[in-house]
DNA sequence: AAAAGCCCCTGGATGC
DNA sequence: TGCATCCAGGGGCTTT
């Protein structure tokens, strides 16, 4: 479910109100991606400073160290007034002064993670890698060119995987790469500099419009607040498979890159 | 260094 | 109604 503005959205929708409540209590659920790395007495007791997003993760910035949380493909957070009775899917749970934590995940590729510093072993592992954010000014063209040429995967899947730039899923990357009029097979180092600055403007868009909109509702996505978002855009090809295309009626192709599904349009989208 | 596969797990939709 | 099959918004890890 969350990409880059659905896990923006959730941040912004509870970092204020978590920012300075101490820790009372933490509970846990069935295993995650991984183990939670310390005690929970570790925790209980410290106060959370700021949370963060870097990519998909959200770094709750802590008196010692911070919590890493990434949300998988089928996770989201809650963060609630009262306490409630853990869910069958509710594998984590952070009592605070002000309000309750509660991560919700069906599938369990989610993490909570623990790491004493940004610095540790475990936060370089899972954030050393990650690529340009997007909607900051460290998304430089120049180096969105250059980290491109070097590719000679096909440009969806290098937007996929998040070493060049974070927080394009495959339903952005869908989206995007279409409204570049890219086809998403290209190879990346074959995208001329003029495509590649369509690419990363439409990008920036993209999410932005996304994030302000507060997020997708391509499912069933709620904030941390159960809100819905309200990017009403309908998906251009995400998901329609067989049907015309909204632009030029053609029929919207359906194939397989790595193991995801790539949507595309065979006419608006060129190679 | 980069690319391609594999795998983790559960639930919902579809088809017989 | 029951059961099998396929599919899903991610990404780390291992192998080429």
């Amino acid at each position: 479910m969350p990409e880059l503005p659905e896990v923006e959205v959730t941040r912004l929708s509870f970092a204020d109100k978590i920012a300075g409540a101490k820790i009372i209590s933490v509970q846990l659920g069935k295993p995650l991606r991984w183990p939670l790395g310390c005690c929970v007495a570790e925790l209980v007791g410290q106060t959370v400073q700021t949370v963060r997003r870097r990519g998909k993760y959200l770094l709750i910035d802590l008196d010692q160290g911070l919590i890493l949380v990434h949300l998988g493909m089928s996770g989201s957070l809650g963060f609630l007034l009262g306490r409630s009775a853990m869910g069958t899917h509710d594998h984590f749970e952070m009592v605070t002064s002000r309000g309750v934590l509660k991560l919700n995940d069906p599938r369990r590729f989610g993490a909570v993670v623990y790491a004493d510093s940004e610095q540790s072993a475990m936060a370089c592992k899972l954030l050393g890698g990650l690529g340009m954010e997007p909607l900051t000014d460290s998304f430089d063209v120049s180096k969105f060119q250059a980290g491109l040429k070097s590719r000679k995967a096909a440009i969806k899947q290098v937007l996929l995987a998040g070493d060049l730039v974070v927080g394009v899923g495959n339903i952005y990357a869908c989206e995007v790469l279409f409204l570049a009029g890219i086809r998403p097979t290209l190879r990346a180092a074959r995208l001329s500099r003029a495509r590649v600055a369509r690419l990363h403007t439409v990008i920036r868009e993209v999410l932005t419009r996304a994030v302000a909109l507060g997020g997708s509702t391509l499912r069933d996505f709620t904030n941390a607040n159960g809100e819905n978002g309200h990017f009403q855009v309908e998906a251009m090809v995400y998901g329609r498979g067989g049907l015309p295309c909204r632009v030029c009626g053609s029929i919207i192709n359906s194939i397989k890159q790595g193991q995801r599904t790539t949507f595309y349009c065979p006419k608006c989208q060129k190679h």
